[in-house]
DNA sequence: CATGAATGAGTGTTCATTCAT
DNA sequence: TATGAATGAACACTCATTCAT
């Protein structure tokens, strides 16, 4: 069996190999980072939680870097797909919109530390050799949301009058750093956030 | 209180005291740890761009952390002040729901730095021994914020039915995110870029 | 005598073991030792170059020094034995030297990697426990060549007035640090090196 | 007078800068090297010999390498220079291969660190950034002792069938690699060594 | 008010080695 | 025979901070 199943055991240090021990320990670097950011994190840290010395982790990952660009691959690569899938699959860019947030939310819930790290360490990665897949995600992303109510101005499903790149940094920044706040399991489920959101976002405050 | 006295007193071992040459070096801080995050930042850096050694910084400043509480405490009190300011000067919740909004714009441009640091250090600085006055500030905030809302559904400015925490938290987190994409000196003035977000609030994305 | 019995004996634990495998794995490690020098090659190094794990490597030699014992002795008791041999065999001080730096050069030639090896370790070597036997090899090969060289003053091959341990330390070092530079298959094979280094040790620089 | 004289004092971490404890740090981060290789001298070996603390040694060095380059750095250039001078002085080939011989010994007593350093390094060094400065020295060094050979192999003073390259190579090695057992204020001071150097290369070992 | 030398704790990483499977 | 996971000690280097001058 174990022969014939695809190869997915990791040789030579680390370089993108995939075990069992390997993902619990990406899980626990994931959490860390997310809480207390990249930088702030040793590898001590969480070698610790994972109850092992801290260069035990170089078995697993050949650098700190390395975990984070997993992390960070897999978040992208995941959401990028979810987003496209969305704009081929609704029929009224109105559709499309409310199925981007809700998948939005969607993922704060179900990758929370994904998306706290991704939004706390944007303008770091930045600066990083190697990380440049993340702006790049970032800009196909933003390509995604922008052609949706580029579409809508069109159609007439949105106000004619909207400057959709403030419309865009307006959603998503509203959005996105609702993963600040979110909890998992608390008084609001991520569905519930998202209508609410979606409400205030179609209609505004003020009573008409 | 404490801070807004005029301090002449205290120089050696910097607690408190303020001259000329500590302010500059507040300020070249200030940049650096809106750019690069305070960790990030070593009092090396500090020192180079200031053109003196880091331990020379030490004369000025009891630790690095000192001067984080001093930049935050002068951003906070002052927000706090105009907002309060703000609320007892408008007559009805609409107005000083959009003043408020104006004002933060205006901050933006005005102390980049300082509200760039606090949307990215907040978590960070919960954690933090001595930095309660942040917290504390951002509950202060808050109460001011929410009340208006409140205010607003009672009179009828607003949707009788608006949830005000998630309508406080979505129109915090979408105005204050902007300070990662605004610059000064850039195509739109605050001025503008807060009328946008303003339509936005008011009214949605949709046609009516 | 130990080194030269057929040793099928001791598998486990690697201590003395003889395999194919094992010899396999001598000869990557001696060129690896040659190449980079005994501290500067990893285990890891050793083991990659094989196509097996590190840890696989003590499956036949119960640490990296006992690669280094076992490179080192099988060059130095061949070395011994043939320089013996030569002392044994030829008549005159004259033909003795002759034959010793011949068979230098060929020994550079056929066993590069265990010369450079020895040349550039040597030192460190001293410094080592259980590498006593490199130092007593020395100094044995030493008196072999100084007794060359003395014979030699006295028959008369020699200049009289040879200080023979001046003389012995300025051959050696012109012979052996030689294999520096010295390419198997290049243009000049051992033998023209040999020769070549004969004539300048035999008559010097100077036209007479 | 301190701010009459050139400018001296290291600023900046290390870089260039020289100050008498620098001079002192590197005097002992020489002897270190050569005694036990630059690889397997720790900066705590050197910290240690000097009664600070590892992490002191990077106010005066940026880096454990840039010591190395420092010491080899100054080596180079004041062996080059002197080898520069003597062809340019001595008169006949063999009257200035004399002299680069005698200035090779001396050099070796005066400068015994650096010479045995660069001796034992010399190939690691090859693969290092940053010390491409040592192979091109080697270049110039053996430019100007291949032009003495093979002006004197013109000249008469040598013999006319001599292999320049050859010779070289065999002087060079058979001089520098004395480093190894030289010691100062031994038996045989340099010039000693240096004259039965130069008796056995001028007239080889054999009677006449 | 600043320098220059130092501390001491910590950081990411390396590496020879062990051992259950 | 080999793997895969781990150890434990060491490594070069960083950084906030101290202090005599």
């Amino acid at each position: 069996m174990a022969s014939s199943e695809p190869a997915t055991t990791g040789r030579r240090r680390g370089s993108g190999g995939s075990s069992a021990r390997r993902a619990q320990l990406l899980a626990i670097g994931a959490q860390m980072f997310a809480e207390k950011g990249f930088t702030q994190t040793t590898v001590r840290d969480i070698a610790d939680a994972a109850g092992i010395l801290s260069g035990s982790l170089y078995h697993h990952f050949s650098s700190k870097e390395e975990m984070l660009t997993e992390v960070l691959h897999g978040f992208m690569d995941g959401l990028l797909g979810r987003f496209e899938e969305i704009v081929a699959r609704e029929e009224t860019p109105r559709a499309a919109l409310d199925s981007l947030i809700r998948e939005s939310f969607e993922t704060m819930h179900n990758e929370r530390e994904a998306v706290a790290l991704y939004q706390s360490e944007q303008g770091f990665l930045a600066t990083l050799d190697g990380f440049e897949f993340v702006g790049a995600g970032s800009k196909r992303i933003e390509k995604i949301w922008i052609g949706v109510l580029e579409a809508g101005t069109t159609s007439g499903d949105f106000r004619s009058d909207l400057n959709v790149q403030f419309a865009y940094r307006f959603i998503r920044d509203a959005v996105w750093a609702s993963v600040r706040w979110y909890r998992p399991g608390g008084r609001y489920g991520h569905e519930a956030v998202a209508e609410q959101y979606l409400t205030l976002l179609h209609d505004g405050l003020l009573k008409h």
